[in-house]
RNA sequence: GGACUCAUAGCUCAGUUGGUUAGAGCGCUUCGUUUACAUCGAAGAGGUCAGAGGUUCGAGUCCUCUUGAGUCCACCA
C-alpha cells in the first residue's frame, strides 16, 4: 500500500466495480435482501432529477451525498433497496437557456414553428444528457441507471396527461381569463411561486384626473382605466359616487364612472384609484366586484412589453418608453400635478431573467388545489409524512392552507404539450404560423380558406407557433386530435406538473412491480428552497391519484455556503465546483465535507478548510489499516479486549440509531471522531503496547469500513478490497462492502 | 404586516428523548520526526452556551419575554 491514500487511483476502478457487479440494482443476485428474503423492506429513494443539461453544482453534491448515505446504509442492512434515477427537462430553464444560444446566432424563437424549435432543443438536451449522469457517478452515487428515467420519455408523458384528464373528469381544471404573471422577456406566464418581489424605487406620480388628483406609480396604464375607486365612507368624495365623471386624457376626452370599494385606502396618496383590470391584479379584483357597473379589462399592453393600439399615440411603443412619453406629455399638458422620486414598493421580477412581471390578461388552465391540498393537509396531521428539517413543516402547512389555484398553462415549447384539442369551426381562434420562414398571424377567419382566407388547415397547423383561443371556446381534452378540424392547444404544461407526478410516473413505468413494490417512497431528499414548487405538489399529485402518499419521509437540506458562511452565487464568484473538489480531495472527501455536522433544513458552509480535514481523515483511515497489515499477527487476548469490543459495539448501534433518525450529519461527525480520536489515538496505541490483541483491533477496523462505507464509498470499499486479498475478512462477508452486512 | 429559523471557542459549526468535566475542524502557543499516518502525534490557551425570568433533583437542551441576525410569504395604487 502506498504511504498515502491516492484517491485519483482507485475512485474510477471501484465505480466500475460495483456497476460491473451490478450492486446498484435491487433485482440483482448480490444483494444483501436476496440473503434475508422474508423480513427484507423495500426502502427506495427517487433522485430529484436534475435539469439533463445541466452541470452539477454543490447543491447536487449535497443530494446526492445525503441519498447515496440513506441507500447505501439500507442497502448493506438488507432492505430491498432502489435509487431511482432521472433527469427533467426543465422546460423554462433548458428553453431560456436555448434561446441564449440562439440569440448569439442572430435567431430567436419566433424564427422557428413550434415542432422545428421543439426538436432542436430536444437534440440540444440530448448532446448534454449524460453530463448530469456522469458527475453523479463521479460522486459515487449508487443509483440504478437501468431504471433511469427522462421526464419527456414516451410513458411518463403519457401518465402525466392522463393525470391532467383524470382532474378534468373530477372537475378539478378548468380554463378561465385571469391575470396571470406574465414575463415579456420570457414570453409565458408564470404560476405565482415563480415570482420574485424586489423592492424598488419609483416616482409616484400625482396626476390630474378630471376632478381628482390621483397617486399611481404607473401613468402608463391610463389608456387602460375603466373606472375610478374611492372608499365608500371616504367623506370627501361621497358627492361622486356612482357618477360619471369626464375625464382630460392624453388622447382627448374620456368618461369614468366612480365606484366605492373597500380595497381603496383612504390614508394612501389621496384616496382615489384608478382602476385598469388588464394590468393590476388588485384592480381585476375590483372590476370582478363591479362588474354590472364598470367595463372589464381592456388590455393596452401586448404579451412582447409593447403597447397595444388601445393606447392611442403610444400604439407599439416599448412600455417604458411609452411610460417616459406619457408623463413629459402630461407635464406639457398640465396633467403632472407632483411626482414622489423617493417612493419605495415591491414589483414583480421574473425568477428566471429579472425581467419586471406585467399582470396579462391571459386565457389559462388552472387547477382548483383546495380538494388537493386538504388530502396533503390530513396525511400531514395524520402522520403519514414526517418533514425532517428545521421548521419546514410549519412552513409546508402554511403553503397548503393558504395556496391559489394553480396556473398550469406556460407559452413555451420545451415541455409536454396540453393534451388539448380546439375545433376550427371556432373562426375567432388566434394563431400565429411560419411559412417559407415567413411569421403570419391572425384568426383563422382571417387566414384559413374553409373562411375565404388563403392557408390551409394543414399548412397552419405544420408552421404552428403559437395557438390563443377565446377563452369561452368548448375544448376536447385527448391524447391524440379527436378527428379532423381539430388544432390542439399550443401552452406545455408548467415543469411542475409533472415533476409533481415523479414518484409515480417513475414507478408506474418501470419494471413490472415497481410501484406495488416500492411506493409510497421512504425518503424524499430535497433542497427547502423547493418545498413548494415540487415537495408539496408532489404530495398533493400523489395523494389525488393514488390514495397513498407519495414519500413517508422528506429529508430537506440546507444550502451550502461558502467558507464564510454567505450565499454562494456566480457573480460573487464564490461557487464551488464540485468536480474540482474530486480532482483536488477526491470524492470522499467532498461527500464528508458536505454531510459532516450538517443538519437538516439548515445551511451549511463549506470551504477548503473542511475538504483539506475530510481528505486527511481519508488517508487516516488508509494509514491505519496499513499500520494493521503490518503489524505482527497474534492472537493473545488483550486486557482491554473486552472493554474495547464493548466501545465497538456501543459505537454501532449509535450510528444505526443516528442513521434511522436521519441524524447524517451527526453519525458522520460521530465516526469522525470516535476513529480518529477513540481507534486510532487510544486503540492503536494500546495494540502497540500489547494491551489490545491484532486480531481484536482488525475487528474493529472491519466494522467502521462499514460504518464508514455509506460515507466515503471509494476508500473505504478499496481498502475492502485489499483486506479481503490478505485474508482478513471473513467468508460470510466475501465479494465487496457495498453489498456487505450492516454490523449489529 | 404574517410566519419560520438561528444566536455555543478568534472563525465555521455539532451537541442525538433534559443527566458526569460542553465538542470538532480551521486558526493560535509549546514540544515531538525510533518505521501507520507531518495529509501526523502530545500538551495547552480559548466558552457566564445572546440577555432576563420560569419548570425541574438537574437546563446549552423545555416554556415565556427581550435583544440581535437571516430566510420565506403577503403587500398600498
Amino acid at each position: 500500500m502506498d504511504k498515502r491514500y491516492q484517491h485519483q487511483d482507485h475512485e474510477q476502478e471501484i465505480y466500475d466495480l460495483w456497476e460491473k457487479s451490478n450492486s446498484f440494482n435491487p433485482d440483482s443476485d448480490n444483494q444483501p435482501a436476496k440473503q434475508n428474503k422474508n423480513d427484507s423492506k423495500p426502502f427506495c429513494i427517487l433522485m430529484p432529477p436534475p435539469n439533463a443539461n445541466d452541470p452539477l453544482h454543490i447543491g447536487h453534491a449535497m443530494f446526492a451525498t445525503l441519498e447515496d448515505i440513506l441507500v447505501r446504509y439500507h442497502r448493506m442492512l438488507g432492505d430491498d433497496t432502489l435509487w431511482l434515477p432521472g433527469t427533467d427537462h426543465a422546460g423554462i430553464e433548458t428553453q431560456f437557456v436555448f434561446e441564449k444560444k440562439l440569440k448569439k446566432k442572430g435567431q430567436s424563437r419566433f424564427d422557428f414553428d413550434r415542432e422545428t424549435l421543439y426538436q432542436m432543443i430536444w437534440d440540444y438536451v440530448q448532446e448534454n444528457s449524460d453530463v448530469a449522469v456522469n458527475q453523479l457517478k463521479k460522486l459515487g452515487a449508487s443509483a440504478d441507471w437501468s431504471r433511469f428515467k427522462f421526464m419527456l420519455d414516451k410513458d411518463i408523458v403519457k401518465i402525466v396527461t392522463q393525470t391532467f384528464q383524470e382532474l378534468a373528469d373530477q372537475k378539478l381544471v378548468y380554463r378561465d381569463v385571469k391575470l396571470v404573471n406574465y414575463c415579456t422577456h420570457c414570453g409565458t406566464g408564470f404560476s405565482e411561486l415563480e415570482i420574485n418581489h424586489k423592492e424598488q424605487k419609483s416616482p409616484l406620480y400625482y396626476m390630474k384626473y378630471g376632478p381628482f388628483t390621483l397617486a399611481t406609480t404607473r401613468p402608463e396604464t391610463k389608456f387602460g382605466d375603466t373606472a375610478i375607486a374611492v372608499h365608500p365612507d371616504d367623506k370627501r368624495y361621497q358627492e361622486y359616487i356612482g357618477q360619471e365623471v369626464e375625464v382630460e386624457g392624453l388622447n382627448g376626452l374620456f368618461k369614468l364612472k366612480v365606484i366605492a370599494d373597500e380595497y381603496v385606502d383612504p390614508e394612501f396618496g389621496t384616496g382615489v384609484v384608478k382602476i385598469t383590470p388588464a394590468h393590476d391584479f388588485n384592480d381585476f379584483e375590483v372590476w370582478q366586484r363591479h362588474q354590472d357597473e364598470i367595463p372589464g379589462p381592456k388590455q393596452i399592453i401586448d404579451y412582447r412589453g409593447h403597447m397595444t393600439a388601445e393606447a392611442g399615440p403610444y400604439a407599439g411603443m416599448y412600455l417604458k418608453k411609452a411610460r417616459q412619453e406619457i408623463v413629459k406629455d402630461m407635464q406639457e399638458k398640465g396633467l403632472m400635478v407632483k411626482i414622489d422620486e423617493d417612493y419605495k414598493h415591491s414589483i414583480g421580477t421574473c425568477y428566471r431573467c429579472g425581467t419586471v412581471i406585467e399582470p396579462l390578461p391571459l386565457p389559462q388552465f388552472f387547477i382548483e388545489v383546495k380538494p388537493l391540498t386538504e388530502k396533503a393537509l390530513q396525511a400531514l396531521d395524520e402522520g403519514k409524512v414526517k418533514v425532517h428539517g428545521a421548521g419546514h413543516d410549519k412552513i409546508l402547512k402554511h403553503w397548503l392552507e393558504n395556496l391559489h389555484d394553480w396556473n398550469i398553462s406556460r407559452q413555451i415549447v420545451w415541455g409536454i404539450r396540453m393534451p388539448v384539442w380546439y375545433s376550427t369551426d371556432n373562426s375567432n381562434i388566434h394563431v400565429v404560423f411560419i411559412k417559407n420562414n415567413e411569421r403570419i398571424e391572425g384568426t383563422l377567419k382571417e387566414l384559413l380558406n374553409l373562411y375565404e382566407g388563403k392557408y390551409s388547415l394543414d399548412e397552419i397547423e405544420k408552421g404552428l407557433q403559437e395557438l390563443r383561443a377565446p377563452v369561452n371556446i368548448k375544448y376536447i381534452i385527448s391524447p391524440t386530435s379527436p378527428g379532423e378540424n381539430y388544432l390542439q392547444e399550443t401552452d406545455t404544461f408548467d415543469t411542475w406538473f409533472s415533476s409533481a407526478q415523479w414518484p409515480y410516473t417513475t414507478l408506474q413505468t418501470g419494471q413490472l412491480n415497481d410501484f406495488s413494490r416500492f411506493y409510497p417512497t421512504n425518503v424524499m431528499e430535497t433542497g427547502y428552497d423547493i418545498l413548494p414548487f415540487w415537495v408539496m405538489r408532489m404530495l398533493m399529485m400523489g395523494l389525488n391519484k393514488t390514495n397513498d402518499v407519495p414519500f413517508k419521509n422528506v429529508y430537506l437540506h440546507g444550502l451550502i455556503r461558502d467558507a464564510k458562511g454567505q450565499k454562494m452565487s456566480k457573480s460573487k464568484g464564490n461557487t464551488i465546483n464540485p468536480l474540482e473538489k474530486i480532482e483536488q480531495y477526491g470524492a470522499d472527501a467532498l461527500r464528508m465535507a458536505l454531510v459532516i455536522r450538517s443538519s437538516a433544513g439548515l445551511d451549511k458552509s463549506v470551504g477548503d478548510g473542511d475538504f483539506k480535514a475530510t481528505r486527511n481523515f481519508t488517508n487516516k483511515l488508509w494509514n491505519a489499516t496499513r499500520f494493521i497489515l503490518m503489524s505482527e499477527k497474534s492472537e493473545t487476548k488483550g486486557t482491554g479486549d473486552t472493554e474495547y469490543l464493548e466501545k465497538l459495539s456501543t459505537i454501532t448501534q449509535e450510528i444505526t440509531r443516528q442513521l434511522n433518525d436521519f441524524k447524517i450529519g451527526l453519525a458522520a461527525e460521530t465516526l469522525y471522531n470516535e476513529f480518529w480520536h477513540w481507534f486510532c489515538d487510544e486503540c492503536i496505541e494500546k495494540s502497540k503496547a500489547g494491551e489490545i490483541s491484532q486480531s481484536t483491533l482488525i475487528k474493529g477496523l472491519i466494522t467502521f469500513l462499514k460504518l464508514l462505507h455509506p460515507f466515503i464509498p471509494f476508500v473505504t470499499e478499496s481498502i475492502w478490497q485489499t483486506l479481503q486479498k490478505e485474508g482478513f475478512v471473513d467468508k460470510k462477508d466475501s465479494g465487496l462492502l457495498i453489498v456487505s452486512n450492516w454490523p449489529h
